[in-house]
DNA sequence: ACATAGACCTGTTGGC
DNA sequence: TGCCAACAGGTCTATG
């Protein structure tokens, strides 16, 4: 699922339930996702209070008391549910939910709240392209290295955007994408943004600068298209394809508000404009921009 | 540096 | 209905 709006959307649902709570132990059912499982990731958490959830870019990153950081990348297909112990749930005995898939629940995060209820944190992930890696002592880790600037809040402007863009020849998708430039885009809202901007996927990045690697209006008008349509997303509580899930088992709705994304052959929705959708590969991967007013 | 293809997995969808 | 190819919100690696 998960691009930055909707991982966003997962640490609001799962905070609640994990902030402040004690970690009893922590399951896995098999030993790896994308990568192995740490060995010791249930000794090395069980007795702690989780002091915060957080996220960099698309990376939940769970802090434990002693500063142990977990970090947690869902990939494709990874999401959290939380189940609460039923009401009347007498200790050691609970009445979770049923689940449908529970399949390819692969971690589950055994917890109790400040409150003393318990609860249960679980991963599920069909593909199994998420994984699940501690950070160094001091918070950081090669995959959090190296990630450029965070599309929420005010940094990203059109100076910001140029500095990166300059002198690159690689189409605006690729650009867009790269994480290590702007970090938390995926492909629904790298094609988002590019219609909101009016910009074309294939133009060369470099091009929508100033020969001195200054902003133009292009640069300006893409920066705040980015900003705007990952605030709009988190708004709006992520996109849910699939019927994909938040934790707490609720919808977003953004993908009722994508402009382009999976509308090809559909009219553009810009007044006036009377282009439609296209779909082009780009680097393997779905493009959908409207040809008449992205330029 | 950069573009492309392939890899990792399973599930869903659309065409015949 | 069944079968199969194509495709899916990510990202790392290899190869040109």
């Amino acid at each position: 699922m998960p691009e930055l709006p909707e991982v966003e959307t997962v640490r609001r649902g799962l905070q609640p339930a994990m902030e402040g709570a004690a970690i009893l132990s922590v399951e896995t059912r098999r030993p790896d996702l994308r990568f192995a499982l740490p060995l010791d990731i249930s000794s090395r958490l069980a007795g702690q209070r989780i002091v915060s959830l957080g996220r960099r870019a698309k990376y939940l990153l769970v802090t434990a008391q002693d500063g142990t950081v977990l970090i947690c990348h869902l990939g494709m297909s990874g999401s959290f549910r939380v189940e609460e112990g039923g009401a009347g749930a007498t200790p050691g005995l609970f009445h979770y939910e049923r689940s449908k898939d529970t399949a390819h629940d692969h971690v589950l995060f055994h917890l109790e709240g400040s409150d003393g209820r318990r609860a249960r944190v679980v991963y599920n992930d069909p593909r199994r392209f998420g994984f699940m890696l501690f950070a160094a002592a001091d918070g950081s880790h090669p995959m959090l290295d190296g990630l450029g600037v965070e599309p929420t809040g005010n940094a990203l402007d059109g100076a910001l955007l140029a500095s990166l863009l300059a002198g690159r020849k690689t189409p605006l998708k690729a650009a867009l994408l790269d994480q290590s430039l702007i970090a938390g885009l995926g492909n629904i809202y790298v094609s988002e943004a590019l219609w909101r901007a009016g910009l074309s996927p294939r133009r060369a990045a470099g091009s929508i600068v100033t020969a001195a690697g200054g902003p133009t209006p292009r640069t300006e008008r893409l920066a705040a298209a980015v900003r705007s349509v990952i605030a709009d997303a988190i708004a709006a509580g992520g996109s849910s394809l699939r019927d994909y899930m938040h934790a707490d088992g609720s919808l977003g709705y953004f993908q009722h508000a994508f402009s382009v994304y999976d509308r090809e052959g559909e009219p553009c929705r810009k007044p006036g404009c009377g282009g439609h959708v296209g779909r082009i590969v780009q680097s393997g991967r779905s493009t959908f921009f409207c040809a008449a007013c992205q330029r």
